[in-house]
DNA sequence: GACAAAACAGGACAACCGGTCTGTTTATAA
DNA sequence: TTATAAACAGACCGGTTGTCCTGTTTTGTC
């Protein structure tokens, strides 16, 4: 992962050397904000210079190339994220149908709150990256696979303690993925994170019980 | 819609003057694919011009700028597509439940014909243009509302000829088009249309009774 | 302190972008 | 026929893009 920072002693990590104050992570920061607001073919990277306040040459070493510092936030931040705001929560949760019900909640008063939808990292960019390089899709696909098993294996979890005796996991975790993304999508474009509830609404999960 | 076709006379419609195989129709085709399979941004007008076989002039007659192409391919081809994979047969079949099932069902047969799968053209845009530009994010809000008001129509339909009682309408096809859009987004990325069945079979579309 | 390598700084560059401009052809209206 | 405007053709331009390249500073190691 970060094979960068690795000296030819090998084996032991490096301590920071220059970069007191990460700048590697602040050109990260700005590069996961402009991604996903802007999208990726319409941010350049002089504007992510100027915001990040870093020269060029600091770019281009940290991140040879453009495609180096997408695949860096996909690995690093969009992971993260669905880890942050779905994997965890849902593990953390009673049941995978509550830990499901929760996560659609949380994420829609935080919209509500916020005044105006970002739509969901993953999707933003799986969007216009995946059919634009094989290594985009695959690194994305990961993602989609990994949250996919994540709601799987709790759904197994709560087969193994009597419960959803008649589910099937990978399918329910589609179905949560799949409505959670288009719901997203939806409240993007609208600008209007409603629909995110009207999904929960009509979604069995909420509706019949966990038996 | 057709301004730019009217002349000073006003009011009856000009017959076509030149442009006798298209040439307008084919710079929309050739916009169509691209902006699709590649988006909008990493689409060049040259690539187009050269893709259609138009002169840079020929392309700025029938489209100002980029935007404007693009809102042509919004207005007359993504709304065309929704349309008529999606109203037409929703419309067509004996309930709500039964076209939205036998949609998914007809999509997932043709990607798997196809052997790839290029996305939702809705979606695809939607996530790449709705925070760009106030314009393109209205049209294709448009569309997406005319899609869930054209599916919320036919489940009131089957509600008054007694079915469907305890249902929602608008929340329904909420549910429909997000898990649809979703899936779709889950299959391009992995280039896998099998999450559309999954996705389907976990609905209660499918399994519930009509009544 | 000497040395090497990493961490930057900042300019240069060729390619490309979208849009404009002028000119020519073609079709309609009078 | 003649006037007029639409329908094209194709060159052109300023600005921007991503990348590369040459230095300079900083850091770690011996």
């Amino acid at each position: 992962m970060s094979a960068e920072t690795t000296t030819r002693s090998g084996s032991r990590p490096r301590k920071r050397i220059n970069d007191p104050e990460g700048m590697r992570k602040k050109v990260l920061d700005v590069a996961e904000e402009s991604f996903q607001t802007r999208g990726y073919h319409a941010s350049s990277l002089g504007d992510l210079m100027a915001a990040a306040r870093v020269s060029g040459g600091a770019l281009h070493h940290h991140f040879p190339t453009k495609k180096a510092l997408a695949l860096a936030v996909i690995d690093e931040r969009v992971a993260a994220a669905v880890e942050e705001t779905w994997i965890a929560p849902v593990l953390a949760a009673a049941s995978a149908r509550e830990g499901v019900r929760s996560v659609f909640e949380a994420v829609a008063a935080e919209l509500e709150r916020q005044g105006y939808v970002r739509g969901c990292p993953l999707n933003n960019l799986a969007h216009e990256l995946s059919l634009a390089d094989p290594d985009f899709r695959v690194a994305l696909a990961g993602i989609f696979a990994a949250w996919r098993q994540a709601i799987a294996g709790k759904v197994m979890a709560d087969q193994r303690g009597g419960r959803e005796q008649g589910t099937d996991p990978l399918r329910f975790a589609a179905l949560a993925i799949a409505t959670y993304s288009g719901a997203m999508s939806m409240a993007k474009t609208a600008q209007d994170a409603t629909v995110l509830r009207d999904c929960l609404a009509a979604l069995p999960i909420a509706t019949r019980p966990m038996a």
